[in-house]
DNA sequence: CGCCAGTTATTGACGCATCAAGTTCGAGAA
DNA sequence: TTCTCGAACTTGATGCGTCAATAACTGGCG
């Protein structure tokens, strides 16, 4: 049986023998009790978060949670422009994302690109007016889904550790480029149940 | 300059003028730099980390995370079986996309689908033998995943406070009835037949 | 000078998700 | 009985994301 599910939905027995009666709880395998609970209430934040603000961006502005981070950095800059690839950094996304939602917004008036010239084959993306009154239409609705979503609902406390999280959380991904001993011990040997 | 952005990260104010604040006059406030730290570093987990999660599944067992996840569940019910709509709610999935991806893992082989006899046109979804071996062998990976690129990673306050995180997200994206024309999708668990 | 190597960006194919129908069945109303 | 409604799924079209080429340049090397 796999593992991270959930199984306590229904208050029924608790999977994983032992594992959270460990002490030491060095447990690399499985998770315990507390953890599980922290990673199934991810979960909410992973998946249904994203799914929500999505549905509600394209509900009431027509756009992308993703086509409006795009639009709303190039708004931030100081000329509305940015190169593809530091765009593509900001947003997180890859280059080749990026191009072809640039081609969407670019189709819709809402921005255009330009060759760099001398610059080998370096391109701006620039806001156009169209573009920036969409952004600015559509930012209010976006603040406030945030705000309705999760700040709003979350103590001071909580607000912290969010912030905490979030860049434990980027460093974990980000450290390791690729680590060749990891790969062989991945698997490790499953306990009947 | 549109939202989340920044602007006020010195709290000074939003420049761009009211163009859209006319609802009910009180202009929906923006973030404070607390707030704006808190939803930036949000977005680590609701961006990189599932992007993160996916592939390593990807890499490491040739399926998706949710793939996984429905699998998963489906090994943790004592016949292994569930009926398809409990499934979609289990794994915050519409009936929809569940219904394609069980299609296409019962093409693999991995599980099998069976009509409940007298039962409407409701369904069960079963994993195979095949399919719980799978299963087991992949759960390994996952777990070692989730603990490297999140659990592993926070102090204990933290591991509550992404409790409470989450708990608070789930109950502010699920209350708002209010909302024609979309009603469904407001769940709770179907009871066996 | 001509070529190779390294960046930076675009493209196309293909898989997966979503949305709007469509299908199938049971149950209660007429 | 027959109608209609609603629940539980499935299906097909469409659009976005990803991966693996490919293209467009610049600069350095020989």
């Amino acid at each position: 049986m796999a593992k991270t599910g959930d199984a306590q939905q229904r208050g029924e027995r608790p999977r994983q023998a032992g594992s959270q009666s460990r002490a030491s709880d060095v447990e690399p395998r499985w998770l315990n009790s507390d953890e599980l609970a922290a990673w199934l209430a991810n979960s909410a934040i992973m998946i249904s978060l994203p799914a929500a603000l999505d549905a509600r961006m394209q509900r009431e502005s027509q756009m992308t949670f993703f086509e409006y981070m795009v639009l709303s950095v190039l708004s931030e800059e100081p000329d509305r422009t940015m190169q593809m690839s530091a765009l593509a950094t900001r947003t997180s996304a890859s280059l080749s994302r990026l191009s072809h939602v640039v081609g969407r917004l670019e189709k819709r008036g809402l921005l255009a690109r330009s060759r760099i010239p001398g610059a080998g084959r370096r391109t701006n993306a620039t806001l156009t007016e169209a573009g920036y009154d969409v952004v600015v239409a559509a930012a209010p609705g976006h603040v406030a889904a945030v705000r309705e979503y999760l700040i709003d609902s979350l103590e001071p406390r909580d607000l912290a550790a969010l912030r905490r999280i979030g860049a434990a959380v980027d460093a974990a991904i980000h450290r390791e480029p690729a680590d060749p001993a990891r790969a062989a011990t991945a698997h490790v040997d499953v306990p009947a149940p």
